[in-house]
DNA sequence: CGACTTTGACCTGCGC
DNA sequence: GCGCAGGTCAAAGTCG
């Protein structure tokens, strides 16, 4: 929206105008699935840029051990795993669309079945980019949101 | 006028 | 095979 880098509300440059858009996550996730398959994988720590951060553990994870899959693993299973390069965090925030340095379109919604709150689709917007993200209430504290990526940005942040 | 959002319909996978 | 649930598409509407 109005940066160009993404910055931590409470770092000194940083005053008011965005703090709607964005406050410091206080949990965030890693895992391979969705998060509702690993409600237990919770990291507790500060995060400075959450897609950043998600393209580091897609690189390390993804690269080797997570793409590389059991022995024997079928084609079409191997494929599905390659796609499932995800990242979620939990973010206590009134908006849902965060300012994280990248521009996103809204594609969809839908109601979810374990939750009182729908869960809405972003594409990045660049031509070619191929992330995706989710983005939805948590229904145990409506106060947070859900945001998980998925896939990696092959392109600088641009907005 | 272009980029984005909204929203119902459509598609697909999965369990029964 | 059927129905449900989640994910995506695409036309129409909205906004700057």
């Amino acid at each position: 929206m109005s940066n160009n880098n993404f910055r931590p509300p409470d770092s000194p440059e940083s005053d008011h105008a965005d703090q709607s858009n964005f406050e410091l996550p206080d949990e965030y996730f890693t895992f391979d699935g969705w998060l509702e398959d690993y409600p237990e994988a919770i990291i507790s720590g500060p995060i400075e840029n959450p897609v950043n951060q998600a393209n580091e553990v897609n690189d390390s994870a993804g690269t080797s051990s997570l793409l590389q899959g059991p022995a024997g693993e079928s084609e079409t299973a191997r494929e599905r795993r390659e796609f499932k390069e995800r990242f979620a965090f939990r973010t206590k925030s009134e908006v849902e669309i965060l300012d994280d340095g990248y521009r996103w379109r809204k594609y969809g919604k839908k109601m979810v079945k374990n939750s009182p709150n729908p869960r809405n689709y972003y594409k990045c917007s660049v031509e070619g980019c191929p992330v995706k993200k989710r983005v939805e209430r948590d229904k145990e504290d409506p106060s947070y949101v859900i945001t998980t990526y998925e896939g990696i940005h092959n392109h600088q942040r641009a907005s």
